[in-house]
DNA sequence: GGATTATCCCCCACATTTCCCCACAGCCTC
DNA sequence: GAGGCTGTGGGGAAATGTGGGGGATAATCC
């Protein structure tokens, strides 16, 4: 699968709709079906996984768990009960749940970004605020993740 | 595949659009398709690798890294966020939009450049600057760098 | 229980941007 | 010297992002 790539802003219209990027969109795989499965982020946005995607997530990471474990059973639920599903209207358009908009602190524009297997949305102030430290760090931290890589 | 060689100057018109050296674009494997992914270089200035050959690293190198540790995670964003993917038009030009053209300084020259496994395209005197040093040192890095790998 | 209101979903419409095609001048090659 | 290739510039058509309307379904109030 291709990954998701770039940034882009776009506006939420008063229906809580958002227009996900065309170039985005011809990454979807048709077994996604134009559907997404939007949860809130570790950071504070909204991550947008393909139906299929989530599916595989699903079924490779979080099935066998064992949820006999209180972390376990607290990390699931937090995760679920954020979860939503939703499919892409005509126009490539997404709604955002008021949760999950109210969560990401977004009012009526955001920023789309692609980060490989997802897509997330962002209130634009606080992407700017909370990124500009991870883009200054870019060279240190490719050597630090990819480096320490190497040494395997 | 063969590497990219060379460096050259050439100017980026009112659309954003640069020409690649013909002597880069023969090099293009047929799996490339004429499809460059950009991003922001380690250095101010921007990559761009053939579809196919960024494509491989994406699979060997970046889909199977731990998104659950922050560090992989804020390196992924900060990659991602900044590629995008473009085709060549029938006169061989690339467009890169304003973003990577912001981040790396560019006006309407730039210098290209051939690095291997991607091409970098520079503002031509951010180049000049930093990579003196570079060149001055040429000798003792190749020794560094080709001395240690021997020492394997 | 019926009527009214609210919500959701699909369709249509428009303005801007993007993309693709055509055109031309300079250079190298033959 | 002729012809093709290369780098540069611009215009028209299609796609993209955005807004709003109308009908069906569900919820609420009297």
């Amino acid at each position: 699968m291709a990954g998701f790539k770039g940034q882009a802003d776009y506006s939420v219209d008063a229906k809580g709709r958002v227009a996900l990027p065309a170039k985005m969109r011809r990454v979807l795989s048709p077994a996604a079906n134009d559907t997404f499965v939007l949860t809130r982020g570790i950071e504070r946005c909204v991550y947008l996984y393909p139906l299929d995607v989530w599916n595989k997530k699903e079924a490779a990471e979080f099935e066998h768990l064992n949820q006999y474990e209180p972390e376990t059973r607290a990390m699931l639920r937090s995760m679920y009960r954020w979860a939503d599903e939703e499919t892409l209207d005509a126009q490539g358009r997404v709604i955002i749940s008021k949760r999950l908009i109210e969560f990401a602190g977004i009012a009526d524009k955001v920023t789309i970004i692609g980060a490989l297997d997802r897509i997330e949305i962002w209130n634009p102030d606080v992407l700017t605020t909370e990124l500009a430290e991870e883009d200054a760090q870019y060279g240190a931290r490719i050597q630090l993740v990819m480096g320490k890589r190497e040494a395997e």
